[in-house]
DNA sequence: TCAAAGCAAGTGTGATCACAAATCAAAAAT
DNA sequence: ATTTTTGATTTGTGATCACACTTGCTTTGA
């Protein structure tokens, strides 16, 4: 009997190939509504049908709808008593509601991380900072959704190292909640003019190398805050305009 | 033109009539499968399949699956690698990371509501603690069910005062998570012999009618803590006795 | 001229079927 | 006797269909 070669045999094979991975049509689908939530690719109030999802993402509407159910389970999107689904409006209410809750748990898991951090993970956040300049110095043309990719990366690889399971998935509905707001803001900064974002980011990363929780939980709040406190503005200005 | 006259009698026929509102059978299927999972009717590592499910409940397969992956999403179900779905198993790290996570949010939405309740919104969850002390007086024999049930609608009746549409759902996520783990703690309890749990209640309502939101938040993590304490134990004990 | 009724296109929901993957048990081979 | 293989059953997934409800427009009636 070879049971010891047969069995080395595959290992060694099992060594050289990738796992395949075996995501269903209904995975790629809610991944790329995700994508397109926290991207800001639809807008807020913009109703969303079954069947035109489906068409977009040429499949059936099977996986569509039980995409959309998830995402409404979210609350990333909303059912309306007509039974269309549509995201969420921005109002002021839900905006100074999402940044509590953001500050909170974003907060609670930063400073977690803080604490148990390794120095080979804090290297790597610092190296994603280095990027982050590289690419900003490079294009003069601002690639939003290049910033905004390696803006969730870097948020995310440092909450990772929280190590709470609960927590985590918590803070990706948020970013799902809060996706099409932040999106809206991010625009109009591109129009007012730009500011520091990467002094924010460098100061969590100094907060995180000296295990500080306290800095770190107060230089997330200051990042998250900016664009909210902004887009706050923005819509009591456009509040006070109405009422002329 | 009797127009109204018309008027006036649709809305005399709009008095006597209750909305017959339009739940969809998916909808009934997941309040019935948060109802059994808060209510801890599923142990832990239990797999559901969609058939067997559909069977017991009297309906097809589809409402079913979109009921299941809304709980999935919710943390409240896992998926296996097989693509079969399980309650969550109960492990250490798990206890203390909801306990936490419990804590925090939980008790950041108690900490609202002390500042925001109004004094007919304290009276009525006096009241409900004096009808709960009636059920408890009564029925010498413990009504677990019942007993649960009342703690639930004492915090989210609560929590409902924070004004945080953020918030609510996150917890009602949390309590899902934790329904299971609590619901063993539970029955250990009554084998264990009882704790005073109506104490705990009336110091949250005593920080309530105080708006003392400091003191409401830390009795509402005593009142918490006690059932994911108890099961700490259990388990710790359990583990140390396999070791043997 | 304007409101109400009627019609048609579109949409979500639930049921059923086909298919592939997993699971389990019995049979075969070592 | 243990392992492997084979085959039957179960299970999740996706597609399609039927039905009910909504919506927007046209037509009808006052």
């Amino acid at each position: 009997m070879q049971k010891a070669a047969i069995e080395r045999n595959n290992e060694t094979i099992a060594a050289q190939l990738t796992p395949v991975g075996r995501e269903t049509v209904q995975d790629r689908v809610y991944s790329e509504l995700r994508r397109a939530l926290i991207g800001g690719l639809f807008e807020p109030n913009q109703v969303l049908t079954i069947r035109g999802l489906a068409d977009a993402l040429v499949t059936s509407t099977m996986p569509v709808r039980e995409a959309l159910g998830r995402l409404i389970t979210e609350k990333a999107l909303e059912a309306l008593p007509n039974r269309s689904v549509r995201v969420p409006p921005i109002t002021l209410e839900r905006i100074d509601d999402l940044l509590r809750a953001r500050s909170l748990i974003e907060g609670e898991a930063i400073a977690l991380a803080a604490t148990r951090m390794s120095p080979r993970q804090i290297a790597s956040i610092e190296a994603m900072l280095g990027e982050w300049d590289e690419m900003r110095a490079l294009k003069h043309k601002k690639d939003i959704d290049r910033e905004a990719t390696l803006n969730q990366s870097f948020h995310f690889e440092i909450y990772r190292c929280c190590g709470s399971a609960v927590l985590i998935p918590m803070i990706e509905s948020l970013w799902l909640q809060s996706g099409p707001c932040i999106r809206v803001a991010i625009y109009a900064f591109s129009d007012a003019g730009e500011v520091d974002t990467a002094h924010y980011h460098r100061s969590i990363v100094a907060a995180l190398a000296k295990q500080d929780a306290q800095a770190a939980r107060e230089a997330l709040v200051a990042d998250i805050s900016r664009p909210f406190a902004f887009l706050r503005d923005k819509l009591q200005s456009a509040a006070t305009k109405d009422q002329t």
